[in-house]
RNA sequence: GUGGCCGUAGCUCAGCUGGUGGUAGCGCCAGGUUGUGAUCCUGGAGGUCGGGGGUUCAAGUCCCCUCGGUCACCCCA
């Protein structure tokens, strides 16, 4: 056992992971940025009444915070979602509206770690700021769905919701309130606890001796006003007009305080496990307010990338991109020509490896081998004395050849374009 | 934070009611082929059995603590 490993709930994103982790936030990028949206990069810690405004009831902000004083004895905090950091940064640069931003990154919650749970994890998200379109609602949705499409998911449900305008919302937490409260003693001590903070989130609870008091709990669609309804049902309408499939679900809440209106959910299909929401997002008109800037509409969701790469594993889709390199030099001569060699190629946009310390033959064609290299450019004295190379394809059948030195990128580029079509 | 299960080579694992760590598979290195990989054959390296303590003549195996993982609750992405 190493005398360091990484902290708990830690890790090494190594290849061919890693590869995946990035093809995965460039998919990601492409689809957003097709529609308008710039990539933004916060910091990853911010004053820690940042992250306070997200829920003074959640766990989020009451629990799991990484936060401390630094040595100006400023109260901060490790970021634990990335929502309300580009909602100071729209306080904070007042960017023209509709502001468009979508994010990639590692957020920080101290939680026991799990299959899908970690205490650093990656997102990737979108917001928009300044817009009350519900015609937007679907957009962000769509983006959603569209980037899912594109890994290859076929089995990701979309569930919406509407939590109404702030007093819709606040008629129903009452309703919830008296309702549960009704059921005295019944319910579970930790869901009785919950209803003095948050009466909402006792929706969520999976605690059987609950089952009965959520089953027969008022709806949120008996409290929404007009307009709240209006705007449900165009987001609805629009989802249709897209062909996008959903499922209506009155109990999906959202875990932050500050989601009102339109909320969503995207579940995986497959995983079967309690960390089987690849993410989700809602809007969220008020969080601006809320940390000192103008009245102003928000929209967006963020996406767990562990939780939706384990959905495509479940799935058997977006397997990391191959890592083989075009050409590897073996050089038997003691490597001088293996230098100068995948340097022109790799200069000439051809990828080139080698091996080093002057390995054996047969040890440098077994790196050629494990390269993935398409073919095995092969130098020894005999080829610097006539001022030739050998070329070996690897993968495909074919015998080797001997082309002059002078040929070799011109040569390569074609045979390399002939084994890719 | 609470509870269940788990921890043996780089990886995947076998190891019975305690009795010398496995010719295990994959991977790695070398040789067979002194200039040819992937296939085949042969050989080799690599372990404080997660860590600490205890019981015992004897502990990978039993007990306690601890660290880590995992699953559920909780929370949420």
């Amino acid at each position: 056992m190493p005398a360091f490993q990484t902290s708990p709930g830690m890790r090494d994103i190594l290849a061919p992971e890693s590869a995946r982790w990035r093809a995965f936030t460039a998919v990601f990028a492409d689809v957003v940025e097709s529609a308008g949206y710039q990539l933004i990069i916060p910091p990853l810690m911010e004053d820690l009444g940042v992250f306070s405004r997200i829920g003074e009831a959640t766990d989020v902000v009451t629990k799991e915070m990484y936060d401390f004083f630094d040595k100006g004895d400023r109260h901060v905090a490790l970021r634990p979602e990335q929502t309300a950091s580009v909602c100071r940064a729209f306080v904070q640069h007042r960017p023209v509206t509709p502001w468009k931003a979508w994010y990639s990154g590692p957020n920080f919650r101290y939680e026991k770690p799990q299959r899908g749970r970690y205490r650093q994890f990656d997102q990737v998200g979108i917001e928009v700021l300044g817009v009350n379109d519900a015609h937007l609602d679907v957009e962000v949705i769509a983006l959603g769905s569209e980037f899912f499409r594109r890994l290859g998911l076929r089995q990701v449900e979309l569930r919406i919701n509407s939590l109404g305008e702030p007093a819709d919302r606040a008629r129903y937490v009452d309703a919830l309130r008296t309702h549960f409260e009704a059921g005295g003693e019944d319910l579970s001590a930790a869901s009785r606890d919950t209803l003095t903070k948050n009466p909402l989130r006792v929706l969520d609870s999976k605690r059987v001796s609950d089952a009965p008091y959520i089953a027969t709990a008022p709806t949120i669609d008996q409290f929404w006003s007009d307009d709240a309804a209006a705007h449900f049902h165009t987001v609805q309408a629009g989802l249709s007009q897209l062909d996008i499939s959903f499922v209506i679900d009155m109990k999906l809440v959202r875990g932050l305080d500050y989601y009102r209106h339109t909320t969503f959910e995207f579940v995986g299909g497959t995983l079967e496990s309690a960390q089987n929401a690849l993410g989700g997002g809602g809007r969220y008109d008020g969080l601006v307010e809320d940390l000192g800037g103008p009245t102003t509409p928000g929209i967006g969701f963020a996406l767990g990338v562990d939780r939706t790469l384990l959905a495509c594993d479940d799935e058997g889709v977006f397997a990391a991109p191959d890592p083989s390199v075009d050409v590897f030099v073996v050089d038997t001569a003691g490597g001088a020509s293996a230098l100068a060699i995948t340097a022109e190629l790799r200069a000439a946009g051809i990828s080139a490896d080698r091996s080093y310390d002057n390995r054996s033959m047969k040890a440098q064609m077994k790196g050629a081998n494990r390269s993935g290299a398409a073919f095995a450019v092969i130098v020894g004295t005999d080829e610097i004395d006539a001022g030739t190379v050998t070329l070996k394809p690897l993968r495909s059948g074919g015998e080797q050849s001997i082309v002059p030195m002078a040929h070799l990128v011109s040569d390569l580029r074609s045979r390399l374009q002939e084994a890719n079509s």
